[in-house]
DNA sequence: GTTTAGATCAACT
DNA sequence: GTTGATCTAAACG
């Protein structure tokens, strides 16, 4: 599909509501996540609205995109700055919507979280996606994954509740200033922000 | 044209 | 000292 052409342009109302996304990333806060013998909370994350917003992968679409087009509840991983980060697809299929796990709290497993991190202080295990995906043992290798199946990879149910904030994601240039940010309160495994240098006033 | 590996540097600790 | 929905260039189909 061309980058300007088809679905991006349907109204709201065909497409749903693009709030869904972040509706859908605020329950996956509290929620536990175990992969490759690891369990954590889930305490930061970022919505990425799909092919309705310039931030998100999906808002090209392309072979290694297509994963947020398919069904909710598979992962989609890619690399930066030779880490790896890990995204729960969300849907519905046509906005190719995802959330980015940023930060989690180990609470299982630690022995082997320490084992693939280092000596880090223990609320930096899986503090930033890049030190999350390589604390829970996430690769490429993992592209495609139904969280909702495990056994590897599952998502549980939620621990803890307490009401999230939000602000502006990450890192992203485009779209800067879209509060899809969203983390639990007090809780020190939740990366600071930064807003990206070239990023529009 | 797309994906991947390997960097960069401003903002963080 | 760390980190990273950035950025570029080389390696793919």
């Amino acid at each position: 599909m061309q980058p300007n052409g088809g679905l991006r342009y349907l109204s709201l109302a065909t497409l749903g509501d693009v709030n869904d996304v972040v509706a859908r990333a605020q329950d996956l806060l509290g929620r536990t996540f175990r992969a490759h013998g690891v369990t954590a909370v889930i305490t930061e994350v970022e919505a990425y609205g799909g092919i309705t917003d310039p931030a998100s992968h999906a808002f090209v679409r392309t072979p290694r995109s297509e994963i947020m087009y398919g069904p909710s509840g598979r992962l989609y991983v890619y690399r930066i700055h030779g880490h790896h980060a890990a995204n729960i697809v969300t849907g519905p299929q046509e906005v190719a919507a995802a959330v980015l796990l940023r930060g989690a709290r180990i609470i299982d497993g630690l022995d082997l979280a320490y084992q693939r991190r280092g000596v880090v202080p223990e609320h930096q295990l899986a503090r930033g996606p890049g030190n999350l995906a390589k604390a829970l043992g996430i690769t490429m290798a993992d592209r495609g994954s139904d969280v909702t199946a495990g056994p590897a990879i599952i998502l549980g149910e939620r621990a803890i509740g307490p009401e999230p904030l939000a602000g502006p994601r990450v890192g992203v240039r485009r779209a800067a200033d879209r509060p899809w940010r969203l983390w639990l309160p007090d809780e020190p495994s939740v990366s600071a922000y930064r807003r990206h240098p070239r990023a529009e006033p």
